[in-house]
DNA sequence: ACTGAAATGCAGTCACC
DNA sequence: GGTGACTGCATTTCAGT
């Protein structure tokens, strides 16, 4: 049964505008049921929301670049996400296993506009930065496979 | 008079399901002016698609990875996107500079999945990989902040 | 949990400015 | 490019099963 939702996220993840009618012909069900399982979908955060995907060289900020960061002082508390929060260039932070403490995914408009976002965040973090810049990007942001039985098990 | 589309693709970029209706009062125009330029930004490709944000938690993909790869035969010829397409647990493939050739970012279900996925990776593309692990996200798939001036000039 | 129907609101198109 | 009106379809709610 919960074949149906897998379904329904899958369908979401690919047209995130997709209409309850059509997600309804799409899985046999009725408009009202297939809203239904939407909205519980939504409220247990399996989806957690919806957005345009944006084309970044379009709007100005066709360089993206990995920022690697690490504490100058280990011993200092590890606060840097919420220090760097209101950097908006920073699309994505990870924090993440291995020598470096985080990785940052960032857009920007140029190589100069980079180079300020790097002095920016290692003044507001105090962490030295390696940078990784990327070329091209083959693709992105496809939709995921959903395991059999995963949907469902709310994990809040 | 762009001030008006990057608003639209701000608000859209926060909520891809907002109404066009809700999109005009926020922009202060009619309803069919926003129809409009909501139409041409998605010709034009600033406006990519719409997508829904999931939560890689709950559809049993908590595991998440950045894989860097590296050619062992430099010499041969590098398609090495088309040769891991297959492979749906690499959400993105970006080429990049620096010591590797490629940055995947990848969701897996658990350590042994990224085992064989890695297997898998090093097998279709003839590369050796080099692993980051994900242990936790702090934010993701932030909206862009949309340079003045930015939007309406094609780049196709 | 799903269905079907009823009411409200939105999407999409049009003639016009 | 913009508006306002119109039509049809989608969203949302609800009583019933």
């Amino acid at each position: 049964m919960e074949e149906i939702d897998r379904r329904i996220v899958t369908l979401l993840a690919k047209d995130g505008r997709m209409s309850f009618t059509d997600l309804a012909r799409e899985t046999g069900l009725s408009v009202s049921a297939v809203h239904q399982r939407v909205r519980r979908l939504e409220k247990r955060g399996v989806v957690r929301g919806y957005t345009a995907v944006i084309d970044h060289d379009a709007i100005g900020l066709p360089l993206t670049a990995f920022v690697s960061i690490k504490p100058i002082d280990p011993a200092a508390p590890d606060d840097a996400p919420d220090r760097l929060a209101h950097l908006t260039a920073i699309e994505a932070c990870h924090s993440v296993a291995g020598d470096e403490s985080y990785i940052l995914k960032v857009r920007v408009a140029s190589p100069v506009a980079l180079e300020d976002l790097l002095q920016q965040i290692r003044a507001a973090a105090n962490v030295s930065t390696r940078t990784t810049v990327v070329l091209s990007t083959p693709y992105e942001h496809r939709a995921p496979e959903i395991a059999a039985e995963a949907v469902g098990h709310p994990t809040a």
